[in-house]
RNA sequence: GCGGAUGUGGCGAAAUUGGCAGACGCGUCGGAUUUAGGAUCCGAUGGGCAACCGUGCAGGUUCAAAUCCUGUCAUCCGUACCA
């Protein structure tokens, strides 16, 4: 088959007949939203990546359709982003004009897949019909008091001149370019993402994702409950702590302030300001030495300052520290030696003392003693035991009025400030008398202007284009400035899925119809990279627009498999530097897109990924010739009668159910590897029958397009082309999947392990309606089994229906 | 350190979730066809002459373990003083 002209002709017809196109009008069959993540228009042609992602699912996606669903399946483009600004700054070509050659090149590389691709609702983020929408998002998040400015210390990468969020920071360096980060206070718009994070939490509960990336999202929201503390200083200031061992509390000998906490410099005696002033610079440049070290001595500095205990009124010290981080809990911790590693570590070495609140009930005590234990030495608590004595003590410090329970989450607000021109502005004008004030929706979009310099010098691009700064305040009418920042990518890509259903909504980001109609999404599919920032922003998104009233779910993924990374052959990732890419263009030029599809689709388990390895995908296109020469030459043998049924029938239409029912199965299952080798499988059983003399061939021609039908989803023009040519009506993805005949797979008799003592002995066809005794009777009376009891009664029998017996004598 | 995974033939990988380990395919070997090569078709293929031995390693539970439990090693991913 000359693959190309199959493809391009299929595709056409397709194309023609709007056939990849979810049909709104379609209210009887169901919908099913199935999405992969959308890419990168990279100045590459698609990788092996993308092809891994888009191909097998694409194959799922055709499957639902069989199975009766109206799929959705939509595809566009996050396009904006630094890769393209720093080609800009490289090469001189503009950010707009790279990435809409690169968008068309992408665009058509995709369509030549054979995907079914809705390309009636395809998006590009940059463009100005979708960055208005992204824009009047972080308009209603503001209205909604989820979008807040602040100064705060944020990473800077002196090489990209722009803030990092923390997930762009990799080993303190930049995760871009790799330079080292160094922190830098700015003026930066949050989302208020810890608002929900008790719900991005607990929903994660009913969804069907992989364990793991449930895992990491909940390490990231990190929630601990404990308990804060108040600790009066004797300048009338108070020092809250957070804790999660209150049980311990007795034990505090010392306190330790952030170097960044707001009172660190108050509490200074003069006696100690030229120590602390020198450890405060310390710190800060402390980002800058390497603080990967677990093993990095604790420093510290006192600030002359004492405060008191609430619950023995103990005066102690109050340290400062970078050990204890001003972003985590309050900023302060207190200090117990005897039951925390680090406490005691730094204790150890300013001489601090060391005092015992908890004994291991299992034996010695050695400390630092970190586990829970005995209270002792905390009067009225003494014998209470871990929980028990934690909740006896907050309750006692919340009637002291100096504290009481209080849960943390690790989550932190979302930064969203990026100081860079290629991203949606952010709508936002600053007046000198009124301050912030959002954009109007109407006078959406904040358009991003295209004669803008933006070689890096650490401002943003947009600051120094006058035309696009100088404005009037909405509120006032006096002349104002807008906001130079432009919006972190992420942002985009956190309600794209929503704006798929609406696509061309020019009055709202999409309708409440529409949402209705197609959301939540079904099936989501995209790297495992994304698990604590896109995966996680985009559930932010949804629960904020669902309490906003503009959705009526709670999870925007319910399902979500992430594919595996193809590697190089040598088993690195593939790289440039490493000179380990492999092209998927030549495979496919040579092959057709159907083969490789299907050789990406057999090669790997599909979550796993593994190093790319081509051998097998000369066997992919022998498969398919063998198909296509089995299917036709059945396809020209004349119709005959629904005659013989004997045993040989009996066992091609058992592969053909069995095949079906397993096939099905995986396909759901995302097992698609083991989908294809089924389906090598029923195409031996065909050939094999087909070779006899005396044949059924309506059940031969049944099982051929049983077969066909089966493999359609994974050789979409390939099938579609033998649909044709064997003269079958309108298009193949129109017919419905088949569905097993239960009856087909149920067998006169099965072929049955026969053990003795747990070891095999035989083999034995056994007759499908024999009862556990029976069986018994019948193993036993085979000479293997006699000879292996040698006349030894047996003592016990187990019957596995179908598959196994073992006797003990 | 913590969290999560993975470890099965020469190779990619399966295993109905505790029930015949290695499906399906690659590769290899043998045969048919062919002037030859290629292609195609048929057969064999975990190891061992064998009894038997085999799912990283060592134990355990069970009639039965790749699968469950305990310990251990290796590799990968995530995270980084989170109080």
């Amino acid at each position: 088959m000359d693959m190309k002209t199959v493809e391009q002709k299929w595709q056409a017809r397709w194309e023609k007949a709007k056939f990849n196109a979810f049909d709104p009008k379609d209210t009887e069959r169901p919908k099913w939203y199935v999405l992969e993540m959308f890419s990168y228009p990279s100045g590459a042609k698609l990788h092996i990546g993308h092809w891994y992602n888009y191909g097998p699912t694409d194959s799922y996606a055709r499957f639902k359709r069989m199975q009766g669903y109206n799929v959705f399946q939509p595809m566009g483009f996050d396009a904006f982003g630094l890769p393209a600004e720093n080609y800009a700054i490289k090469t001189g070509v503009h950010p707009k004009d790279s990435t809409e050659k690169n968008i068309e090149t992408m665009e058509h590389q995709l369509r030549a897949m054979g995907a079914m691709f809705d390309w009636s609702a395809e998006i590009k983020t940059c463009g100005e019909d979708y960055y208005k929408w992204t824009q009047w998002m972080f308009l209603q998040l503001y209205k909604k008091g989820l979008a807040y400015r602040k100064e705060a210390p944020v990473n800077w990468c002196p090489s990209c001149q722009t803030v990092l969020a923390n997930e762009q920071v990799v080993d303190n360096c930049c995760e871009r370019c790799g330079s080292e980060v160094v922190r830098k206070d700015l003026t930066q718009w949050f989302f208020k993402i810890t608002d929900y994070a008790e719900e991005l939490l607990s929903g994660l509960d009913t969804l069907d994702w992989p364990e793991k990336t449930k895992a990491m999202q909940r390490n990231w929201i990190g929630k601990s409950t404990g308990c804060e503390i108040e600790f009066s200083c004797e300048s009338g200031d108070k020092i809250r702590v957070f804790t999660t061992r209150c049980d311990t509390v007795f034990g505090v000998t010392y306190v330790v302030l952030a170097p960044e906490h707001p009172l660190a410099r108050k509490l200074t005696r003069p006696e100690q300001e030229k120590a602390v002033e020198d450890y405060i610079e310390y710190a800060s440049k402390a980002n800058e030495i390497d603080r990967l070290s677990t093993t990095r001595e604790k420093t510290g500095v006192f600030t002359g300052s004492y405060c008191i205990n609430p619950v023995n009124g103990k005066r102690v010290p109050v340290y400062l520290a970078d050990y204890v981080l001003c972003s985590y809990g309050t900023g302060a911790v207190m200090a117990v030696p005897a039951h925390d590693a680090r406490d005691f570590a730094f204790a150890q070495k300013y001489h601090l003392p060391v005092e015992k609140v908890i004994e291991n009930p299992d034996g010695e005590t050695v400390l630092p003693y970190c586990e829970d234990g005995i209270v002792i030495n905390s009067v009225q608590f003494d014998g209470l035991r871990g929980e028990e004595a934690r909740k006896a003590i907050a309750r006692h410090l919340s009637h002291l009025g100096k504290g009481g329970t209080r849960i943390n989450y690790r989550l932190r607000d979302w930064l969203i400030s990026r100081q860079r021109y290629w991203g949606a502005p952010i709508p936002v004008i600053h007046c000198p008398d009124c301050g912030a004030v959002p954009v109007p929706e109407k006078d959406l979009p904040v358009r991003l202007p295209y004669d803008v310099e933006f070689r890096p010098d650490g401002k943003s691009p947009l600051a120094k284009n006058e035309q696009f700064m100088h404005t009037v305040c909405p509120v006032c009418g006096k002349p104002a400035l807008r906001d130079p920042d432009t919006l972190d990518t992420f942002v985009c890509s956190s309600w794209y899925f929503l704006r798929y259903v609406d696509a061309h909504n020019d009055k709202a980001p999409f309708s409440a119809e529409a949402a209705d109609r197609l959301l939540p999404v079904d099936t989501y599919v995209g790297g495992a990279e994304h698990a604590c920032m896109h995966l996680l922003y985009a559930r932010f998104f949804t629960k904020a627009l669902r309490d906003m009233g503009y959705l009526h779910f709670d999870e925007p993924f319910l399902r979500l498999v992430h594919q595996g990374v193809i590697l190089g052959p040598d088993g690195n990732r593939m790289s440039k530097s490493k000179g380990n890419v492999v092209s998927p263009d030549e495979y496919v030029a040579a092959y057709g897109s159907d083969v490789f599809r299907l050789y990406l689709m057999f090669g790997f388990s599909y979550t796993e990924g593994g190093p790319w390895n081509d051998d097998g995908i000369k066997a992919i296109a022998k498969f398919l010739d063998r198909v296509e020469k089995t299917v036709l030459s059945i396809a020209a043998e004349k119709a005959g009668k629904d005659e013989p049924y004997g045993p040989e029938e009996k066992k091609l239409d058992y592969a053909r159910n069995f095949a079906i029912g397993r096939i099905t199965r995986d396909m759901d299952a995302f097992s698609f590897n083991t989908a294809v080798a089924r389906l090598m499988e029923l195409l031996n059983a065909v050939t094999k029958y087909d070779a006899l003399a005396v044949k059924n061939t309506k059940l031969l021609k049944e099982t051929m397009r049983d077969f066909l039908l089966l493999l359609a989803p994974c050789a979409p023009h390939f099938c579609e082309e033998l649909w044709e040519k064997t003269g079958g009506k309108g298009f193949i993805f129109e017919q419905r999947y088949p569905v097993e005949n239960k009856d087909a797979l149920t067998l006169d008799e099965t072929e049955y392990a026969v053990q003795v003592n747990s070891r095999i002995v035989c083999k034995a066809m056994i007759a499908s309606d024999l009862s556990d005794a029976e069986v018994q009777e019948f193993v036993c009376a085979l000479p293997e089994v006699k000879e292996k009891l040698a006349g030894r009664p047996v003592k016990k029998c187990i019957v596995v229906k179908g598959r196994l017996v073992n006797l003990i004598g």
